[in-house]
DNA sequence: TATAAACACGAAAACGTTTTAGTAATATAA
DNA sequence: TTATATTACTAAAACGTTTTCGTGTTTATA
């Protein structure tokens, strides 16, 4: 690559100093209107922008966010990349987009690499592994410098930042209820593992709802999934027993539409047999036949609101309180749940 | 936020100078052990990293790449950015994504925050309103400084650089000539407008498979779809006509699960009557019912082979000439184009 | 004892920019 | 004529780092 010009060389050029180079630039008064003139035209020629790393030090401001999420093809967290992206370009900030790929040790690293200066502040989903393990460590220095920071639906209680989550016990309540009102009466609740929050947080949800519908819990009709291991087995355990479930309340989009195709698989018409709602309504949900009823978590919204938390934070001067957003999701209801009459 | 710690304020704590500390940092053997000692004790003590932009400034290097692609909620994106992601972190790159949204403006914005200095090269799909207008100016100055830069996917041949793509002609030809081979005869092909370089190159596959086979090209099957028109009703036209086709070949994942809803719909059966294939595999091709047959084009190794053609390109002295990669689509073969036997 | 080597550290430049404070030279006002 | 503006610039610091080249002190060698 060819070096770029600089302000040094434009002065060289002119036998002046660097100073009245960036003052004509600047259109400064400062400079005769001749020596602007040339300066400017010379600058313009060979396309001559100001470096921005040198005015990044010298501002001390980078107008850089960087995120980091577990991953990246998965379209809650490429709705919630775009909305951050959108309001950021508004602000006039770039996005650094970082994979932690669920891994712990991904994360440390990433975090190493985002808060050397090279970014303003940070928005985070911890990873799964960091969530199993429950290692915090590595946002302790970032906490105690009031390090701009937001962490978004997968959070950590612990850490003292602002946060933005999706009622996620709301979401799963309205899920089941809805099950509920369209006549269901053995609802299974496929999940995760317990100690990803935000399955847990859905399973509250979904537990509020039958007792306050007065129907018993069943445990054996919540299963909890190992992403791990192969997830056509183990949801299809959830149909393939005597007396499978009249409806599903799937805690993502995927564990949802494998529970549809597992339904029609063995024979049962959806909804009428087996109603289903999952999680995250994305493309999945909209091509499945049946289309899936599914709880809209609003990406968009979220990725959106994350970033202009984070910017507030980054711009304000005054040390606020940390604020925590909800986010309510709702229903869309499709096919999967509409009985056929 | 709280100032960060320097080499500076060190050096005042312990009455040394910068470079002492700097050195003593770095285990340096020219301090001694005790002034090392103390001076990385306190290092630590207060969780000194070295400020990465004047790192950056001072080595005329990011190690940061950018990214510009058109959207980054759809499947093939965010798979070739997860590639990209993979690679730049193996070499020590991180990551920065801007999009384009489609736009020309967007796009030439984007160029301008990227080239300030803080990215150390560039990989891009460009825009389709680009694509459409053939504006390629911003372009320009980069290709005149020998900017490290590749295009991928939606490539433009007036710009020299390097290049990866999909051989979109092979992933089409491929297609029809499986459908040609499961018996069809009345192959519609649904794809975009002309402009798109993406859509045409595939149409010319599928053309080719046809000539090749000596069936006669219908251009009444032929449908190029505006994206900025009703989807749905575009692509039922295909379906609801008094003769319709019996294999359909769609250059997107989405186009494709249309076709399948609208024959569907019409009472068709996929594969039966109509058999279906789609470019991209995403998500949407493996949850329909049936499994959509399609072109799969490997985002991942795309992505991962233009940060490494990108990487290369930075980090090589000599000045190697452009590379052009093709990266071969493979069909994967679904239910909807096996016969029931 | 004179000289060389080893040790422990500092000064300063360089990366590219902006901005404050200053300085000549010229022009204007008293 | 002297004091004061105005004009058109320059010097230098600052952002934070690394690295080359000194330099003074101590220790070892001849």
């Amino acid at each position: 690559m060819k070096p770029r010009i600089t302000l040094k060389k434009i002065a060289k050029e002119f036998g002046v100093s660097i100073s009245t180079v960036s003052k004509a630039l600047k259109d400064s008064h400062e400079i005769s209107e001749e020596t602007r003139g040339k300066i400017k035209a010379f600058a313009d020629y060979y396309n001559y922008k100001p470096n921005s790393l040198a005015l990044q030090l010298r501002n001390q401001k980078t107008s850089v966010i960087g995120v980091i999420i577990p991953e990246i093809v998965h379209h809650f967290f490429s709705t919630v990349i775009n909305g951050i992206e959108q309001y950021a370009n508004e602000k006039g900030y770039s996005v650094i987009v970082c994979l932690s790929n669920e891994s712990y040790e991904k994360e440390v690293s990433n975090f190493s690499v985002l808060t050397n200066g090279s970014v303003d502040g940070l928005i985070i989903s911890v990873a799964r592994e960091t969530q199993e393990n429950q290692i915090y460590k590595h946002f302790d220095a970032l906490v105690k410098d009031d390090f701009p920071l937001v962490l978004f639906d997968r959070t950590i209680d612990e850490i003292m930042c602002d946060k933005i989550i999706i009622d996620d016990i709301g979401g799963a309540y309205k899920a089941t209820n809805h099950l509920i009102e369209i006549g269901a009466k053995r609802i299974a609740l496929i999940t995760t593992q317990d100690y990803i929050t935000v399955g847990s947080l859905r399973k509250e949800g979904y537990l509020k709802a039958l007792v306050n519908s007065g129907i018993a819990i069943d445990e054996s009709l919540i299963y909890k999934i190992d992403d791990n291991k192969d997830l056509y087995e183990q949801i299809g355990k959830v149909i393939n027993v005597k007396n499978p479930p009249d409806a599903i309340l799937a805690v993502n989009e995927i564990y949802a539409a494998i529970a549809l195709k597992a339904s029609k698989a063995k024979g049962l018409i959806v909804p009428n047999d087996v109603a289903i709602i999952g999680f995250t309504s994305g493309l999945i949900s909209e091509f499945t036949s049946p289309r899936l009823t599914s709880v809209e978590q609003h990406g968009d919204l979220m990725g959106r609101q994350a970033a202009e938390l984070l910017i507030n934070r980054i711009e304000s001067t005054a040390p606020n309180e940390f604020q925590k957003e909800v986010i309510s999701p709702n229903l869309k209801i499709r096919k999967s749940t509409l009985s056929a009459n």
